[in-house]
DNA sequence: ATCCCGGCAGGAAACGTTTCCGGGATGTGC
DNA sequence: GCACATCCCGGAAACGTTTCCTGCCGGGAT
């Protein structure tokens, strides 16, 4: 907190005993005279010049800024995210704007529109849901938008998206291959898209390994530890299950802590496996299997997109779907 | 991707039929005829103007952008700042910017120098180091910052810290009070603040408790998982414990691995506890106790601070501290 | 009826840059 | 030595707001 006043081109200007045009040509580099260079520096070192990037914003029509808005920061798979997206802007000069919308999808629409604001060059974003206002604020943005996450395909925007369906589906034949053949299922909201694709997965993998459907082994819960554990609760009380697949990590870690409290062994007697392969699955006991969604490399590549596009690439929007893959651990062995 | 042209306030005045001024005095609530505002307001509605808040910054010298720079957003004392910053911050117009600097302390500094370029309002700063540069960085910010941690008592910034040492006392005298007598620590790199107080904070326990202190029974580490792993097996490798403070939960939690696969029972033959208090320490198995170290609170209060300062506040700089406090779970009993 | 005062709206300046444009100097080719 | 192209630099406009200042209008008091 010092002293009142900045100073800006003008002083350098001055000082330097040129213009202000020269200024800001030496330090943008567009001029040849090294003369002329040194001289803008030696003042800009003087007076203390640091530009100020609002006006500079204002001038060039770009703010060096981009959007990453999601649900929770707190869910490990936007921390992932977060975590990928953040260094590959940093890199080439952008500053990060973090949005958590909560489960609020007015907020999330918020973000959306106060695009025209203009504060942002672009934005990667997480829906929770896409709503046809989604669609509409995406058919024209103002600044470029990364999906990740479902959109329909007629949606003109980049998109890079997990197949949560596939890897439930992989969860289960892994399970059945380890000879699980009552595979229990602790999915998060079904009214949630990640939900639904996790519920079709495991509906899928069944038919592939010739198991019926039994509803009966089907419990929905919260995605948090706490959810995992009531769903795991209710689902033990109702039948008897000899493996259990969480819809994430957390549900899957509940589930073991309560097959351990029920003095079930693990993976003997029943085994476990998680989605998204975050922390939680390595630290838990014993070591959860887990099928990886590849959330740090869908942020990455969504970056990356988001990067092309204000490079000024034009080509047609584009589709990228990062597959699953299986992290096996000690409680599926 | 859309219109080559937003509307600007010009275009409003036009519609409207009145002075630019007017639109201005108007959208910000500074004139009191209200014809006027509806007049405006139509004419807002019906050009689908959206005000630029670069143009808006560089006018009233605010950005309502607020940075919060810490090491490594996916450090769980960090996220769960970050999960109270946001949201206080957003509750009042503010977004909030995000600087993972890494292990790098040039990039921290770069932080701090990079506020003269006026981006931010304000800056909420976890140092992983103290330097002099950051002191004389901090003696004249352009703009107002708060420090998390700690920080030299004539530096002239708001600072809300930790008690960690404190705090690693206590986790002693609760393995203490639990019966623990060969009380081991896995402590993170010595040569950081974090490293450092907890260091101290265990022998000042194990004085208030009147154990001798045993070289023996210090390991360094990674904050990290395998960092506690591996510092578990060095340390039962050369001596034996029947407790051990892991400097945080990670730490702790690969010490809770090591000591199932050496066939120690937790907590009958070894007591174990972490520090931080984050998910993995309730979702580890069993369930871990931990020191909290309050850091929502510390992300909550600082914001707080800052937001006052940003409202005018030009009272001394103000030093909170957030008292520790335990949450005891099974691997303790 | 005149004067004064208050309120309200419009014009214009300012925030700090970038960039267009034009003019002077310099250099090149005849 | 002259014409012409080239290069550089300075002046000025522009980006989209907010706000100061001025002038106008209307109303109340004398």
């Amino acid at each position: 907190m010092s002293q009142n006043h900045r100073p800006t081109i003008h002083e350098v200007a001055k000082v330097a005993g040129v213009s202000i045009s020269s200024v800001s040509r030496a330090l943008n580099g567009n001029t040849s005279n090294t003369e002329m260079v040194e001289r803008v520096n030696d003042a800009v070192r003087q007076v203390g010049y640091v530009p100020s990037v609002v006006a500079q914003s204002l001038k060039t029509r770009h703010t060096g800024q981009i959007a990453f808005a999601m649900e929770d920061i707190g869910n490990a798979a936007y921390l992932a995210m977060v975590r990928e997206i953040q260094p590959t802007l940093r890199d080439v000069g952008y500053r990060l704007l973090l949005h958590s919308t909560g489960a609020d999808v007015e907020d999330e629409l918020g973000v959306l529109d106060s695009l025209s604001q203009n504060y942002v060059d672009g934005l990667v974003l997480c829906p929770l849901r896409v709503t046809e206002r989604h669609v509409a604020a995406l058919r024209d943005t103002p600044v470029p938008v990364v999906v990740i996450g479902l959109l329909p395909d007629d949606v003109p925007v980049d998109n890079v998206r997990a197949d949560s369906r596939v890897g439930a589906g992989m969860a289960v034949e892994h399970l059945y291959e380890a000879g699980a053949r009552r595979i229990g299922f602790i999915d998060g909201p079904v009214d949630t898209v990640p939900g639904h694709a996790r519920y079709e997965g495991y509906r899928r993998g069944l038919d592939a390994c010739g198991l019926p459907f039994d509803e009966e082994l089907v419990e929905f819960a919260d995605f948090q530890f706490e959810g995992g554990r009531h769903g795991a609760r209710s689902l033990l009380a109702r039948t008897d299950v000899d493996a259990i697949l969480g819809a994430n990590d957390l549900i899957a870690v509940g589930a073991l802590h309560v097959l351990r409290e029920l003095g079930r062994s693990v993976p003997d007697d029943v085994r476990v496996i998680g989605m998204d392969d975050t922390t939680v699955a390595a630290t838990g006991f014993p070591p959860m299997s887990s099928v990886s969604l590849g959330s740090a490399d869908r942020g990455r590549i969504a970056a990356q997109l988001l990067l092309r596009r204000l490079d000024g690439d034009t080509s047609p929007p584009e589709r990228v779907t990062v597959p699953p893959s299986l992290t096996i651990r000690e409680s599926t062995l």
